[in-house]
DNA sequence: AGCACGCCGACT
DNA sequence: GTCGGCGTGCTC
């Protein structure tokens, strides 16, 4: 399969030619021959090399990250390869020279070749792959700034042109005096007419801040030597305390431990006791100390299962198939520790951030120190020193979200993908659009090591490539099942409630009757249960009863969804899709009446309705608003675990691998929302979703079960979750897909265009959808307007291009296509996409 | 991304 | 005539 996909996809660019230079094993020794070095330059729309001379006293290789100058300013690049002659004829003197070395030794074998390969598969620019592969803060670049001159903060000035005089004061507002040329020019409009004017006029300067890079974190560190001096009894008590230290700590502890000051330790450096010098600290992220466990004793499906992934050599994919506590996680940890003995390092892709502290505590409690985090929510330095931690090659665990598929281990022994069918692991926006499965898969083939995708719930697309049984597939797959939790605890009964028949009976609650029952079962037994709710917020519009008028957002062709906050304060309309934010109105804006109603229930407006009906019911809303902040999400968890809470409500981050043994209730409010999407996607989401939420219930000594309200009952997607049966389910659904030609049997890409012109994007659409017709291999679905057709003031346009998966189309030369969009269009050419809404 | 260069319409 | 808007192209 992946042979075929570099064939089809080397039509495109070919950089694959360009970094096939070893920059990995052969490096050349001999760099006194090589003059000049060819250097990928972070700069968009500059796919080409760019060349460069050494400077004398630096040493260059490739793979090497680098500062260049670049134009007027300066700007990261990445060195390719050393030359001995200039290839190119330019003249000498227009070549210039390496600012720096600003990290050496990233790009472990074979490392080159997977960014490569992402670059060609999603028709993406090599420095795009480059910069998600990095922690940000490596590729800088200097930045144009203005600041007052001594002149500008004394002066009063002479009178100004207008634009010049709100210059003058938004600098002088700020304490220092200096802005960047982009935020001037982001909060003044037409900035360059003043600000000519005030630099004319000596009241303020222009300069180029140099690029502000990531840097190692420097602290401290005291060392005792041997030489015993003649010492002061304070200064015995000193160098004691450090020796039982093991004779070294951080400055800043042994002052607080001794209550001394850097006088008396500077005493002892001059006795020659101990020496002062600068370490680098790692900044991690603080985990609270966990007890360290024991592997748990397995069940037979784990042990077998866990039998097979060790005997694994080389690149093999296995799918992992265990129901919802069925202890995929327990066969991770058992198949990694051999390997760390062995000195080989592992990497675990998680969907979200949000199931990383149940997950990390556990792999934390195994491993200890060996484990690292690597996602987006760390600052720039924890992720930065994460990074450089991995390039050591210390035999490691690294826990990561998506983009920690490329994290730079050099020795690779295992990647594990939980919750494989996870739609985050592919990434939307911005481009290189790609999957981590993919991804992984790819890498998995380089580093020659096995890939574990994990699932209760597998998507369609593994689930087919592991159970149509091919003889002799490379790479060889395993197929493992756990179908069975833990302890031989049973999965959850679910209940499916018809929500009409509620109605009927004259029920008007979002509660239904057997639920309310439930919620207050959950209060007189002292038990724990979870709510799932589709949607954040409170209610998802807000209508005029008397006109009909629907409060909208003014950027986005979407209602404003109304959020309740605390009493007294304020309340707020929001877009959830650009995030813009009102008050909310009085009176409608249309008619002014003061009636105005909320429609559709979010988490907030459960949660309300929830104490109302159940006053004594303690409950933890858990959803993007209230686990915003860093270290929300541990917190959230340990109270419910602790008991403080005897209901947690909240959206779609409930289903993602919680694991809390007291939850015996789960409640899903309206399945429906899930149901009707408009995508092809929509049913095997909601199965997803549906059953991964179910699965939270009965995972400890107490059995659970499941209470689902739905307006559509016979629906197959509740029939199926209603039975746990993922084969009825994935053998209905992959039926569909094949009659339509949709994945996995057929293959997707779309192209996303948008402008800020309504006009032109749809004209544009129109001409590359033409174009596209010349192609007879290929389906064009579309243009077509994008559901939502507007968001941030863009308008969105979208065509979708469907075609055999098996089969080696003639695809279009996107250079070309690109070429039909105006300036103020922009396309978006998504490879395998998921969400095509 | 910046920043030059160069082309057009509204002013002295 | 020139100033100053903005679209186009280059950066080793």
């Amino acid at each position: 399969m992946s042979k075929n996909i570099e064939i089809m996809y080397s039509n495109g660019v070919n950089l694959s030619s360009v970094v096939a230079a070893e920059p990995t094993g052969g490096y050349q020794t001999e760099t006194s021959q090589n003059q000049w070095i060819e250097v990928l330059v972070d700069c968009p729309g500059c796919s080409d090399l760019f060349i460069y001379r050494l400077p004398a006293q630096l040493e260059i290789k490739p793979g090497d990250i680098l500062s260049v100058p670049f134009g007027t300013q300066q700007v990261g690049a990445v060195a390719i390869r050393l030359l001995a002659q200039p290839n190119i004829d330019i003249p000498l003197d227009k070549i210039r020279e390496v600012e720096d070395v600003v990290s050496r030794g990233f790009f472990p074998p074979h490392y080159w070749e997977l960014l490569n390969r992402v670059a060609a598969y999603y028709y993406t620019p090599l420095m795009q792959v480059i910069r998600v592969a990095l922690p940000p803060g490596l590729l800088g670049r200097s930045q144009r700034r203005l600041r007052l001159t001594s002149w500008g903060k004394a002066e009063i000035p002479p009178i100004l042109n207008p634009t010049a005089q709100k210059i003058l004061e938004l600098l002088q507002k700020q304490a220092s005096g200096d802005y960047s040329y982009y935020y001037i020019q982001q909060k003044v409009k037409a900035a360059y007419r003043g600000t000519r004017e005030l630099l004319r006029l000596g009241l303020v300067e222009s300069y180029l801040e140099p690029p502000r890079l990531t840097q190692p974190k420097l602290q401290k560190a005291v060392t005792l030597l041997d030489n015993e001096g003649d010492l002061t009894p304070r200064q015995k008590e000193i160098v004691e305390v450090l020796r039982r230290r093991g004779g070294e700590l951080w400055q800043s502890e042994l002052l607080q431990i001794c209550s001394t000051s850097t006088s008396t330790l500077k005493a002892l450096v001059e006795k020659g006791c101990i020496v002062i010098e600068e370490r680098e600290i790692l900044r991690r992220e603080q985990n609270p100390l966990v007890a360290g466990d024991q592997a748990k004793s397995l069940t037979l499906a784990q042990s077998q299962a866990l039998a097979t992934i060790q005997s694994l050599q080389g690149f093999t994919q296995v799918l992992l198939h265990g129901v919802t506590g069925s202890g995929k996680t327990e066969v991770y940890l058992q198949a990694i520790a051999p390997l760390l003995q062995q000195g080989k390092s592992a990497l675990v892709l998680v969907p979200e951030i949000g199931l990383t502290p149940q997950l990390t505590d556990r792999f934390s409690a195994r491993f200890g120190k060996k484990v690292s985090v690597y996602h987006s929510a760390l600052s720039d330095g924890e992720r930065y020193d994460t990074w450089r931690q991995m390039l050591t090659g210390e035999p490691q665990v690294i826990i990561g979200t998506r983009s920690a598929i490329f994290a730079p281990l050099p020795n690779l022994g295992l990647i594990i993908l939980d919750e494989e069918h996870d739609s985050s692991f592919k990434q939307d926006t911005p481009i290189p659009t790609y999957h981590a499965r993919s991804v992984a898969q790819w890498r998995a083939e380089l580093e020659n090591c096995p890939l574990i995708l994990g699932s209760a719930t597998p998507s369609l697309e593994s689930w087919i490539s592991f159970s149509t049984s091919e003889t002799n597939p490379i790479p060889p797959t395993y197929y493992l099942s756990l179908p069975e939790r833990i302890n031989s605890r049973p999965l959850p009964p679910v209940e499916i409630i018809d929500m009409r028949q509620e109605l009927q009976a004259g029920n008007r609650s979002i509660f239904s009757r057997p639920l309310q029952t439930a919620l207050q079962e959950l209060q007189d037994k002292k038990q724990q249960g979870i709510l799932f709710i589709h949607r954040r917020g409170h209610s998802t519009f807000v209508s005029c009863r008397s006109c009909g008028y629907v409060l909208e957002c003014p950027h986005c062709d979407v209602s404003l969804a109304y959020h309740h906050s605390e009493e007294g304060a304020p309340q707020l309309l929001r877009c959830h899709y650009c995030n813009y934010g009102r008050s909310h109105p009085q009176n409608c804006p249309e008619c002014g009446s003061p009636y105005l109603k909320f429609f559709g229930s979010g988490t907030q407006r459960v949660a309300q309705e929830l104490n109302r009906q159940f006053p004594n019911l303690r409950l933890i809303r858990f959803d993007s608003d209230t686990t915003r902040t860093k270290g929300a999400h541990r917190t959230l968890l340990t109270q419910f675990a602790n008991g403080e809470a005897d209901l947690l409500v909240g959206t779609q981050m409930l289903t993602k691998g919680l694991d809390l043994p007291q939850v015996t209730l789960v409640g899903v409010v309206a399945a429906d929302g899930l149901l009707h999407l408009s995508d092809y996607r929509a049913s095997e989401r909601a199965f997803q979703t549906l059953t991964q939420v179910a699965g939270r219930a009965g995972r400890g000594e107490d059995p659970g079960r499941v209470i689902m309200q739905t307006y559509t009952p016979e629906h197959p997607v509740i029939e199926a979750v209603q039975k746990h049966d993922y084969q009825s389910f994935s053998t209905g659904e992959l039926e569909q897909r094949q009659a339509l030609n949709y994945p996995p049997y057929g293959r997707l890409i779309l192209l996303r265009i948008s402008s800020l012109d309504p006009i032109q994007v749809q004209n544009t659409a129109q001409i590359i959808a033409t174009s596209l017709n010349r192609f007879a291999d290929l389906e064009i679905l579309g243009p077509a307007p994008a559901s939502i057709l507007r968001v941030a003031n863009r308008y969105r346009w979208q065509i979708l291009i469907k075609f055999p998966a098996d089969a080696l189309p003639n695809l279009p030369n996107w250079e070309e296509i690109r070429e039909l969009c105006p300036a103020s269009v922009s396309l978006t050419i998504d490879v395998d996409p998921i969400n095509i809404m």
